[in-house]
DNA sequence: ATGGCGTATGGAATACGA
C-alpha cells in the first residue's frame, strides 16, 4: 500500500530539449509522480522510452505541436486518464489521472493556464480574456463532486496571487500575472473548490516565495526578481496528509535550465 | 532595465512566453 507519495510539478519549457535535467531531477528527487507543463512536443515524439528506462513506466501525455502540452509520468500505476479542453479550444493544457494512495487513490490534475499576453485588458488583448475565461471554467468545473474526493491540483497556473509571491507587489500590480482582476479571480477559483494552497502551508505569507525567474535577467539569482506562478493545491480531504511543499530553486541554475523551478510536495497517510 | 533571452517552426523571420 502506498502510504507515502511525492509529487513534483515543473514547467519544463520543452521536454525534448531538457530531457537531461528531467532525468537529473528523477534521479535526485525520486518522486513517485512528475507533472510537466510546456512540453512543446507532439505525443508521437514524446521521450517515453527514456522516462520508462528511468523507472517511470506509467505515462499520460496531452501534447500538441509547438506550444503548450502537459504530461504526467509515474512509477506507480495510473488510471482514469482525462484530458479536458477549455474555452472551446483544442489546446493541450490539462491532464488528470488517478494515483494509488493509502489503499485507495487520489485524483491528480495537471494544468497549464494561459499566460495572458502583455496587456491586462480583455477589450484589447484576447489572450487576457482567454486566461480569465479559462480560470472561470476551472472554477465552475473544480467544485462540488469533482473535489469531494482526495485530490491534488498542480501546475503552471500563471498567477502569483499574494503580495510576497512577487519580487515587488507595487511594481507588478499592472503586470499580467499579478493584476487584481487575476489574483481576485484566482482566489475565487481556489476558494470555491475548497482548495488549500499547500506551498503557503509551509512558507509564511510574509516570506518571499518564487518558482519562476526570467531568462532575461543578467543574474537571476542575485537580482532575484521572481514570481510564484507554479502551485500545489490539495482538496480538504487531503488536508491532513500534506507533509511538505518546497521549491527546488537549485534546478533554476542547472545546465540549460527551464525558467521555472520544480515544486516538490510530499503526502503521507 | 518586466525584458535585456529562449524555444519551436522551418530552413529566415516570426510567434510566444510572463
Amino acid at each position: 500500500m502506498t502510504r507515502r507519495l511525492t509529487v513534483v510539478t515543473w514547467n519544463i519549457n520543452s521536454v525534448r530539449l531538457r530531457l537531461p535535467i528531467v532525468e537529473k531531477l528523477l534521479a535526485e528527487v525520486q518522486p513517485d509522480v512528475l507533472c510537466l507543463q510546456e512540453t512543446k512536443c507532439p505525443d508521437a515524439n514524446f521521450p517515453e522510452k527514456a522516462l520508462r528506462q528511468a523507472g517511470y513506466e506509467h505515462i499520460a501525455i496531452n501534447g500538441q505541436k509547438g506550444y503548450h502540452g502537459v504530461a504526467t509520468i509515474s512509477r506507480l500505476p495510473i488510471n482514469n486518464i482525462e484530458r479536458r479542453a477549455f474555452c472551446g479550444i483544442g489546446d493541450s493544457r490539462h491532464i488528470a489521472v488517478d494515483v494509488p494512495f493509502n489503499g485507495a487513490s487520489l485524483r491528480l490534475h495537471n494544468f497549464y493556464v494561459p499566460a495572458g499576453g502583455d496587456e491586462p485588458n480583455r477589450e484589447i488583448n484576447p489572450k487576457f480574456g482567454h486566461k480569465l475565461d479559462f480560470l472561470g471554467e476551472m472554477k465552475d468545473w473544480l467544485t462540488g463532486e469533482e473535489t469531494r474526493r482526495p485530490s491534488v491540483l498542480v501546475g503552471d497556473l500563471n498567477v502569483a496571487p499574494y503580495e510576497h509571491d512577487v519580487w515587488s507587489h507595487k511594481q507588478l500590480l499592472k503586470v499580467v500575472s499579478h493584476t487584481p482582476v487575476e489574483t481576485d479571480l484566482f482566489e475565487t477559483v481556489r476558494d470555491s473548490g475548497g482548495w488549500i494552497d499547500a506551498m503557503r502551508r509551509f512558507t509564511p505569507m510574509e516570506d518571499k516565495l518564487y518558482t519562476w525567474w526570467s531568462y532575461r535577467a543578467k543574474d537571476w539569482s542575485k537580482t532575484d526578481k521572481g514570481r510564484r506562478l507554479d502551485h500545489v493545491w490539495v482538496s480538504e480531504a487531503l488536508d491532513h496528509n500534506i507533509r511538505s511543499a518546497k521549491v527546488l530553486r537549485d534546478a533554476r541554475g542547472w545546465e540549460k535550465p527551464s525558467d521555472h523551478a520544480p515544486v516538490i510536495a510530499e503526502f503521507e497517510a
